[in-house]
DNA sequence: GTCTCCCGCCACGTT
DNA sequence: AACGTGGCGGGAGAC
């Protein structure tokens, strides 16, 4: 499984995955439908419009369709649901969590005993053992319909099997995981063992592993899970924020607070035409890497006040101590004077002068579509702030 | 080194 | 047959 690109060909390239995140494809995914009047959405449609390949929006859309965001309705058509219908997929699948394990998911139980030595270490992780049945997954609910009637009729075990790998049912069962548990945390290589059962070879669980990074990345960007790291053993894992994550959402100093501390992503779009060691970033020229620094906070700040879901960074965090860089979307055209900190400051808070003047001259059409929709979606925002109402982000 | 996770191949399902 | 879907794991960037 070779990659397309030959890397002794663009030694000079500076590719940055941060750009191309899952996470930020799925922020700005929600950018873009999440908003009134949107009733379908064609998976061409978005695949276009936010410059990525088709691949790339099932990944997110499988996820969403489990949580209840989206569901399928032809090929190539999904039904926008909405974030408001989360809540009530969740409790859904608590439910079904629940009943499915009878005996509950207290600790005490047990279907088999647990040979994973690595679970015990602290009681705040969850254990094999409590989550055995999940492996099992009988968990299919109305909130993630099979794809289709058919998929079924041919060849069921293969079919069944296939199901049963399914992305939108790993994050149904990852996210039974917090709804029907006590666990407070969890770390990505034990939940693969969880979910897959004991005695599972190393390789399947490494791979559930790297599913499970891509449904966590959804899943944080939406702030229903945050990454953190277990206290005593200091190993990353990820902590259920629920809903209470999503009504810090609604306040823009927790969020930007909440916000600070998370791993920063690039802010622009991903775009299908720049692949991994062949970047050509527009600083590429600019060899100094203080004003290097200076330009990437500089359109950073700017392009995350056209998304209106990565708001501002906090002062003195943004490019300190990781630099950013440019996403393969970043104006031609970039401020090159030196900026105290101060005046930077002040322009980011001018939000309502950057909105009425600041226009990137984004070569691609779809990203200029996309702007366009990010003005207005401003626009309506910066009204209802600016008429006192409250930012609904759930419905 | 390990962790993280993007990328695109390709098998399988649907039209 | 052509197209749509998405599991999968290589391998490279981040740490």
């Amino acid at each position: 499984m070779a990659l397309a690109s030959d890397p002794s060909k663009e030694s000079r390239s500076t590719y940055c995955r941060k750009q191309k995140s899952l996470g930020l494809l799925c922020s700005n995914f929600l950018s873009l439908y999440d908003r009134e009047g949107v009733e379908t959405i064609g998976l061409d449609d978005a695949a276009r419009r936010l410059g990525v390949e088709r691949r790339r929006i099932y990944d997110i859309v499988n996820v969403l369709e489990s949580i209840g965001v989206l569901a399928r309705k032809a090929k190539n058509r999904y039904s926008w649901k909405g974030l408001g219908a989360i809540p009530r997929t969740l409790e859904q699948l608590k439910e079904e969590g629940l009943k499915e394990n009878v005996s509950g998911f207290d600790g005490s139980s047990s279907a088999k005993g647990s040979d994973d030595d690595e679970d015990d270490r602290d009681s705040s992780l969850i254990t094999s053992s409590q989550t055995d049945k999940l492996s099992s997954n009988s968990g299919v609910n109305s909130a993630a319909p099979v794809k289709s009637g058919k998929f079924a009729s041919l060849s069921p075990l293969s079919s069944e099997n296939r199901r049963e790998k399914s992305l939108g049912l790993l994050t149904q069962n990852f996210v039974k995981l917090f709804l029907c548990t006590n666990v407070d945390m969890i770390c990505l290589d034990e939940a693969a063992k969880i979910l897959l059962g004991d005695g599972r070879p190393p390789a399947m669980t490494r791979t559930k592993v790297r599913r499970l990074y891509d449904i966590a990345n959804v899943l944080s960007s939406m702030r229903y899970i945050e990454k953190t790291h277990h206290p005593d053993t200091r190993k990353p894992a990820f902590r259920w924020l629920g809903l209470r994550g999503r009504s810090e959402y609604k306040s823009v100093d927790a969020f930007c607070a909440i916000e600070s501390k998370k791993r920063v992503f690039g802010t622009e779009l991903t775009n299908t035409t720049i692949k991994r060691n062949r970047v050509a970033l527009p600083m590429d020229g600019i060899s100094d890497e203080a004003t290097r620094k200076q330009l990437l906070t500089e359109v950073k700040c700017e392009n995350l006040e056209n998304d209106f879901h990565i708001p501002k960074q906090e002062p003195g965090l943004t490019a300190s101590k990781k630099s950013y860089h440019f996403g393969p979307f970043a104006p031609p055209t970039i401020p090159q004077a030196e900026v105290s900190e101060a005046d930077r400051m002040k322009r980011v808070h001018d939000w309502e002068s950057l909105a009425s003047s600041y226009r990137p001259q984004y070569h691609n059409q779809a990203l200029k579509d996309l702007f366009a929709h990010y003005v207005e979606a401003w626009k309506s925002w910066y009204l209802e702030v600016a008429g006192k109402n409250p930012i609904q982000l759930i419905s």
